[in-house]
DNA sequence: TGAGTATATCGTTAGATCGGAATATATGAA
DNA sequence: TTCATATATTCCGATCTAACGATATACTCA
């Protein structure tokens, strides 16, 4: 139940959900998320750990970087299963389908250094 | 997206998830609800209308009782999809499982009209 | 070693959520 | 209509959550 309700709570904010279907398309760092949804980092950082508690996504160190993507969910069916249905699930959702027209335009190396 | 977060939302409480377990298995009034989580009346009526209002749950009134039954899901996508796993998931939850085991003996005849 | 940068953590505040008690509503019976 | 009962709603306190700024940590490079 405690990983179940895990899964749930971590997709019950917008902001965690837009991060997984971002991430479905391409890794990212904290920095492009932060720029993406427009948080502070500190709040992008967190979401992501609340997302990565719940099995849903996980992340690669590369120097300074954290790169972030979604978990193969061999742990935790639930993340599994959701991960797979948001492939297909809000890809018309008005805010979903603006955010992912503009993630080709943010790129770390023109918004992290600056 | 705002109906994919009512769905997330309405299950991220243990109880909430409990009582789609039980209905799952058949009818239930609020007071049979009561009786089974051990809340308060007002409390499991709450939760059965935020189950109610993500379109996880519907009822049919008879007489004095309400009668709750998981939603047909026609009218939402998430609801739907979410109900068709929880026919599967949580079955070997200890709590779900002692919960799923009381049931025969919560009847109305024997707690509501105390 | 020290400076610089990306990320994580801490502290705080506003708003949401869960719980129960008390009250209101609705239905059936007398 | 009046009473009894099942449910819904309201009110309030305690806890949780999301947001930010400030600070700490981790890593790279000079």
């Amino acid at each position: 139940m405690k990983a179940f309700i895990k899964v749930m709570k971590a997709l019950s904010d917008p902001n965690r959900v837009k991060m997984v279907k971002l991430l479905q398309r391409r890794e990212l760092c904290v920095c492009e998320m932060r720029e993406a949804l427009d948080l502070a980092q500190s709040t992008a950082s967190k979401h992501l750990r609340v997302l990565e508690e719940a099995g849903l996504v996980t992340f690669r160190k590369e120097g300074l970087w954290v790169n972030y993507r979604p978990a193969d969910g061999r742990e935790n069916l639930y993340a599994a299963s959701m991960l797979a249905h948001l492939s297909d699930w809000l890809e018309t959702d008005e805010a979903v389908a603006a955010l992912l027209d503009r993630l080709p335009d943010i790129r770390r190396e023109t918004i992290c250094g600056s």
